[in-house]
DNA sequence: AGGATGATATCC
DNA sequence: GATATCATCCTC
């Protein structure tokens, strides 16, 4: 297993969120660790994106989307669930990839075919906005012989208000994997 | 179809 | 300071 590097994150939103699949999200605290097999993502382009939260340019809540990229944004959503993304491009883009969906690998007792739930599940919360997922108890690897995937390019969830950006195809997810959240 | 539940942005 | 809104999930 190999921690992806600063420079996979600074790339292409598109990409970012479509290498991310099939890639693992790792978080060490209190001793357990916790990984999880990333199956579902989607990925927001920034300040011209509608459904991205940066749209309304830099404030309190997106400066950590505008910041340097592979650092967590996480927020929560609905008064009771979190939601993590993961900060893409070079500093001032306000892009990101929203981690909707991981494959239970190892100490994850509840469910996580959602965002609200894998971050439960991961024990992820507020407090982790804006750490960095280059640290050594927290942060993404790739296996060294991945085995192939076939992906799934579909429609965002959630985010009907945004008019022709509701419509672009910015989710993806691994095909016939069972732990989607929604087909 | 609706409720839980709180941070945020945008208005006065 | 008030209120409308929300990248969710569960129960009915």
């Amino acid at each position: 297993m190999q921690k992806l590097p600063r420079k996979f994150y600074s790339q292409n939103t598109i990409l970012v969120a479509q290498e991310l699949l099939g890639k693992f999200l790792i978080n060490k605290k209190n001793g357990i660790i916790r990984i999880g097999k990333i199956v579902e993502v989607e990925a927001y382009l920034g300040a011209h994106d509608l459904a991205a939260h940066s749209c309304r340019g830099i404030t309190k809540r997106t400066q950590i989307m505008y910041g340097d990229p592979g650092y967590a944004y996480v927020y929560l959503i609905y008064g009771m669930y979190h939601c993590m993304n993961i900060v893409t491009e070079p500093s001032g883009q306000g892009s990101a990839v929203l981690i909707r969906a991981l494959e239970p690998i190892k100490h994850l007792e509840t469910r996580t075919t959602g965002p609200g739930l894998l971050c439960q599940a991961m024990s992820i919360d507020k407090t982790y906005n804006g750490q960095d997922l280059l640290s050594n108890d927290f942060y993404v690897a790739a296996q060294k012989d991945p085995t192939p995937i076939t992906m799934v390019k579909t429609t965002r969830v959630g985010v009907d208000y945004a008019g022709i950006w509701a419509k672009k195809k910015l989710r993806f997810y691994i095909k016939n994997n069972p732990y989607i959240s929604r087909k």
